[in-house]
DNA sequence: AATGAATGAGTGTTCATTCAT
DNA sequence: GATGAATGAACACTCATTCAT
């Protein structure tokens, strides 16, 4: 049920904007009365919150997963399948991201909810620390924000804006942007 | 007067989100009445709209500035210069920038505003191909639209996100990341 | 199981007032569910409706125990044993009583249950006209009307409103208010 | 305006119940739009709030003028004079007070509005000490406390319960209950 | 008989917009 | 032009009641 409800609520917040997004136009969505709404939910914010949370769990998760490879292989082959990744995922949808940043910053779960490129970056940081070659001597955490921000940037963009410009050369091209930029 | 009730718009916007921004507060604050706010405006929307016109309109002054200026000295120069100018920017206020887009979106004045990104990318792609060197030989659009959306993306997360972040080294990164990016 | 849905009922009533206490709290009060509560009550009204009768019946036979005995020992004795066992009624909870007759009023069963001073007076008014001594020529219903009316609205409010006052003391100026207006 | 609302509110109040007495029926029956009853009260306990203020006022004031005249005449007299004041009293509307008391001692507002009674009685004591004769050496706060509610409980029920009785012959039978109490 | 999830009509309240002054 | 009181549609949310299990 609570599926049900998040999915109806990304569904008419992408369409409609949060503040057109009335709680019974959600319930309706999801084929369900607004009482039942409210069993599952105490607030049409708090739908907003958990939708946000659910979004950057995935992210971080594919973030996670493909840097634990960088050993295996070339580092320039896991930045690009990490790219990849990332431009594929279903989850993202940076117009529901959008429609909701806006609000669950008013809310008081804002402290749990912000720092999700935070958390990418402190991944970034991380790896890039522990690198063998000892790539730079720069700063760790400017590079990992200069990186995710432009990285993430480039792929919200991609997703929300120019659809048709996602294929194998834009991920080509950031992939250059990436491995360039991190080169000693 | 317009400019009156624009800046007390966007101060509002940004304090309060766009929907708990109410007329009579934005008339408020600009020192009129609602009444009066209706005389310039014939809806909260429109206040909108003109706001969001406007922001653009300085950021793509602003690149054209420093694009004219390419051939004049070294190209890294120049782009450190357009990096700094831009984060320096008084214009540049990516929280009323977001708050302004979801609602603009929904708007019917939506083709005449979006599309900011891409002039500045048109911008850059005509530079591109217009430099001397014929750097490489990839598709300029796809090059200027990455290079656009990871310098805003990287931007706007300085200004909004990490305020503290925004300095020289910033700048330095920011610099290398699309000089070594341009570079054969 | 009635029993227990009343005293639930009667606590949250006390507590939240009869608007704010939903038939859930009630329940949940009662440590039931709200279905079964719906197996032995209609309705909400219901349940403040046999709160109400429950209550009148009460106090009908606290007086009516108590003017049966005048004749045993002397009428100022009696007064005064009838005002203790009024002010000493568990059963008395103004706070209850205010809050159910607002909701019982606009009830269909209005009309079965209001009267409780109505009967209280006519058993009064019955005591006066049979008392041996012929006390007085007034009439016996406007008598028992101020006498009934007065009691109640002093011993209301120091329950309600000043239960510290509720002492020896307050039984004494209640009896002789009583047996002074009754004397010839 | 004001007047006008407290007035429909105060009809529709006792009509229906404070529970069934919603916002938009109070500014229909006031002949304005829910918004302008907004303009000036900023919330329906608001209205219910100001309402028994005027109410204890008004009665206030009355008890207040004709304790004044207590040496002018007889002590019997003004007690008559005054109890027949408040029982013709136009503002008094119990089934309004009766309505209003619930909600409002919920409210914030309950600690200045609780207490007309106890003002009533602080008039009352303090004219009792005040009194030539002396008539007695009970403790006027008490002696008050009784007399304010047992006047005000037999006032009440005459207007609200049994409007007919409501004549001389009631004053006469409600100034013994006071004469007689207070002589010594 | 007991449960409690589901229902949806109805509430208090807000706010963009109008228009008489 | 300026004002701001008036408007009323629309919203988030509640809760008495039902009914399948």
């Amino acid at each position: 049920m609570v599926e049900t409800i998040l999915e109806a609520a990304a569904r008419v917040f992408v369409r409609s904007g949060y503040a057109r997004a009335t709680t019974n136009r959600i319930a309706e969505a999801a084929g369900i009365s607004v009482g039942s709404l409210y069993q599952y939910f105490p607030s049409k914010d708090a739908i907003a919150v958990e939708l946000l949370r659910r979004y950057r769990e995935t992210l971080v998760g594919l973030v996670h997963h493909h840097l634990e490879s960088v050993d295996d292989t070339t580092f320039e082959s896991v930045v690009r399948a990490l790219i990849g990744a990332v431009l594929r995922a279903e989850g993202i949808d940076p117009a529901l991201h959008r429609v909701l940043i806006e609000q669950v910053l008013r809310t008081s779960a804002r402290g749990e909810i912000v720092g999700f490129e935070e958390k990418v970056e402190g991944l970034l940081a991380e790896a890039i620390r522990g690198a063998k070659g000892r790539l730079f001597e720069r700063d760790p955490d400017t590079t990992a924000f200069v990186l995710v921000r432009a990285v993430l940037g480039v792929v919200h963009s991609a997703v929300v804006d120019r659809p048709t410009i996602n294929g194998p050369a834009l991920v080509e091209e950031l992939t250059r942007l990436v491995v360039r930029f991190l080169s000693p």
